[in-house]
DNA sequence: ATGGTGGCGCGGCCA
């Protein structure tokens, strides 16, 4: 199974992106991001014409998930249990008896803001999540925009971004929290260059710099780690016209 | 440079 993540900044602007996208690198699964579309307005006939089923959780102007997948979707299900949350930011589903478990974890705004203490409590009520989806699953995989970058080499200028929000400690002790349960950053399973950055800021040409972090992350657990044949980010979609400030980060495992 | 760009939607918020 090929199964990627990209946060798309507006599924409205950037549905031809994905469509190509869909057809170069042909993923059985794609988790979106930042879809920011009520459901009533999502491309589902699009998507269908390029020969994916998709389960998708939206809401108006912010936020919003999707996951897209050759074969079917089952088990579909929106949000976190016990958590109230009003920002459409989780969607779990299963396809060929692998669950995958779609986030947009929130950026957190600043450290010692309301929107980072939202975040940390966020990141506290999914452990128990993925706690509940491990014991319930060997095949799982957890992938999404995290808005944190796990370690030094995730990060374009360690010392600059220190304690600041995506690299805050207690950002980064939430994220190992994810890892102690069981799950593998795939990207790091495997000898990579150094500095490639999923995600680059639109302002001060941050990506022709290449001034950017590894926020973009797939997770996957031990049986499917186990098996995982390849990781990487994909660049390329962030150099095309009027790009998403993400481009897409993929794993691929054996079945 | 406490800036810069982009999306939504038409003022200001969010990233």
């Amino acid at each position: 199974m090929k199964i990627a993540t990209w946060n798309v900044n507006s599924l409205r602007v950037r549905l031809p992106q994905v469509l190509q996208w869909l057809e170069t690198a042909q993923p059985d699964v794609l988790a979106l991001q930042e879809t920011k579309l009520s459901d009533d307005k999502f491309p589902v006939e699009e998507i269908a014409a390029a020969g994916y089923q998709v389960a998708f959780h939206g809401q108006p102007t912010y936020n919003g998930v999707a996951i897209l997948s050759r074969l079917p979707l089952t088990d579909v299900r929106i949000g976190m249990p016990g958590f109230d949350d009003d920002q459409a930011r989780v969607l779990a589903a299963t396809v060929d008896g692998v669950r995958v478990l779609d986030l947009y974890v929130p950026n957190g705004q600043e450290v010692g803001s309301e929107k980072y203490a939202y975040k940390l409590r966020w990141l506290e009520h999914l452990a128990g999540v993925v706690a509940a989806e491990l014991a319930q699953h060997s095949r799982l995989v957890v992938l999404g925009d995290f808005n944190i970058a796990p370690a030094d080499a995730d990060v374009h200028d360690p010392e600059a971004w220190r304690g600041k929000v995506l690299f805050s400690e207690p950002e980064k002790v939430a994220l190992q929290r994810l890892f102690d349960l069981g799950l593998a950053d795939s990207f790091r399973l495997f000898d990579q260059d150094e500095n490639v950055f999923s995600w680059w800021d639109y302002r001060a040409a941050g990506f022709r710099r290449n001034i950017g972090l590894r926020i973009d992350l797939v997770l996957l657990s031990e049986t499917l780690a186990a098996n995982c044949t390849d990781a990487s980010v994909d660049r390329a979609p962030r150099a095309w016209e009027r790009p998403s400030d993400h481009a897409p980060a993929l794993a691929s495992f054996k079945l």
